[in-house]
DNA sequence: ATAACTGCAAACGTTTTGCCAGCAT
DNA sequence: ATGCTGGCAAAACGTTTGCAGTTAT
């Protein structure tokens, strides 16, 4: 834990904001202003697969598209990306009640959720025979 | 409606796999050999505001951190990016009994999941005295 | 001595934009 | 004529990487 770190992850911790990399930048910056972004994001990597932080969605590395504008979730493939459609009735229910309630307590007006699964395709899950904690392992470096 | 938009359309309408921008390009570039990257792009946007795609979780344009790694939502303003946290406990039965079920069908290994909330934070819900109408124009613009 | 780490700058991949020409209203 | 659209190329954006020097064991 070198000192650069141990600044990012106070100031990650001191902002509850949910920052991007730069604001995270701009802020270290005021302590260490010799410090790059190119460190910062460096920093932020090994910090949340060291479970210090967490990213926040991850999941689409790039823009994905779909003919199918219905309401319906999605599983995407954490090793290879793929995306498919889950064959499932959303549970409307459920989540009308929790957006009212988010309503309520956070004064955001809720236009919308998404709602996905991450996990492994069948394809990924079998290939090479690896053991799954390998697997996760492999989606983690 | 332009020959290539028409195309782009009927492209991604058989693709059934969520494609990305790139792969749409591909398979554009088979019928219309001179279409560019950029046209692709423009149009997939053109689509998605029309409402005969959808873009697929574009909640996040860049990467956000979070000390808070318990399982928690988030709720995400559509307008500033402004990323919240939602103060109640994740509906975990629910989501336990939709994992089960997508294992069940799918064949994915489930990890995982993320839910977000979308909408407006109250300070750009209030800002210039527009109308929710007007506002979500101006989101999808 | 060794390994991990930094700052810096360049590179990268994805997406957006500016420009000018062409097409449709 | 006017405005939307296309192709092309360049720019922009967020992020990652190579390198040479530094720091900490």
């Amino acid at each position: 834990m070198t000192q650069q770190r141990k600044v990012i992850l106070e100031e990650v911790r001191k902002m509850h904001t949910h920052p991007t990399a730069d604001e995270v930048y701009e802020a270290v910056r005021k302590r260490l202003p010799k410090v790059s972004l190119g460190t910062v994001y460096r920093n932020l990597d090994i910090l949340s697969k060291e479970g210090y932080i967490r990213k926040i969605d991850q999941a689409y590395p790039q823009m994905r598209f779909d003919s199918n504008t219905e309401d319906h979730y999605h599983v995407v493939c954490m090793v290879c990306g793929r995306v498919d459609d889950i064959p499932f009735e959303p549970p409307k229910d459920e989540l009308d009640e929790l957006e009212k309630r988010i309503i309520q307590v956070s004064k955001y007006t809720i236009l919308g959720h998404n709602l996905e699964f991450l996990g492994l395709c069948p394809v990924c899950r079998k290939s090479r025979g690896d053991s799954l904690e390998e697997k996760i392992k492999e989606i983690n470096s």
